[in-house]
DNA sequence: TATTGTTATACTCTATAACTATA
DNA sequence: TATAGTTATAGAGTATAACAATA
């Protein structure tokens, strides 16, 4: 666990600097939750991605890979895991037989909701902040992503 | 590449849930930028990480461990890599014959450099806000993060 | 005895390339 | 021929356990 990175950042300002140390202490954050919560059900960071993923709508194999960025081959190997606990189903695309849609069973679907509860990320260090604080976060994180609205 | 999350947040207001949402956006994009830009220079991101690590001051293994939250063990094999490349050079440390001192090499330290000037993460989305608004981020993010200062 | 770094092992994730079955 | 999913392979990161050298 932990992939992440303090870097300063030459030539800019301090400001800017001590914001940018601060975006990588909530991504270091972010991740060792995230970690922490799948481990708390035995699945790892991407395992937990994908069942989430799954538990919303059954998707081609292939739609997989594209949202986690990674070869379709990865998927497979994944899924495989998945399935093997009971947390994942692959059934044929009626549409065309090439298709293999994953899906997450009820058991799957279940694990992703005590997951949810698991991760404690949003009430937590969100709760210091009023919904006027909340509300300018949200501004200025739409706005440094470019999010049009 | 991906490890991120797209978790909604039950039971949370609809604002709670969009800045959860944006900050996922903000940890992905992290990522991918971070992961980018240690592939242009042949790293992994973890590679990335110990190198910009090591470049600020030598450490004992030990101690890299602890800022990856990672098994000493693995570290032998990432700074192996690291030296096999000449980034990186170990030495014993005078004090404790135990211990090994790990330390960027010349070389090392300026692929660090070359790195942050293609890590851009921090001057283009920034670059949208004003210095009134990167304050009120900080201050946010600081109070987010239980900053004190 | 305790600690530091290493080795050995096994598992997961990753990219690449080749294969299969469909289309 | 093109596409979806798989297999095979190799490399990297990870945790665990056991080890040698040193404290």
């Amino acid at each position: 666990m932990g992939i992440l990175m303090p870097m300063a950042t030459p030539g800019a300002d301090p400001l800017t600097i001590e914001v940018v140390e601060l975006i990588g202490a909530v991504v270091a954050r972010y991740h060792e939750e995230y970690e922490e919560a799948a481990a708390q059900h035995a699945l790892t960071g991407v395992q937990a991605r994908v069942l989430s993923l799954l538990s919303l709508e059954p998707l081609p194999m292939r739609r997989v890979a594209e949202r986690l960025k990674c070869e379709p081959s990865n998927i497979t190997g994944i899924v495989d895991r998945l399935e093997a606990r009971g947390l994942v189903e692959r059934r044929p695309s009626p549409d065309d037989r090439r298709v293999k849609l994953a899906g997450a069973t009820e058991e799957g679907r279940a694990t992703v909701c005590r997951l949810r509860t698991s991760l404690d990320f949003a009430r937590e260090p969100l709760g210091e902040l009023s919904t006027e604080e909340r509300t300018a976060l949200r501004d200025l994180l739409r706005r440094m992503l470019g999010t049009r609205d």
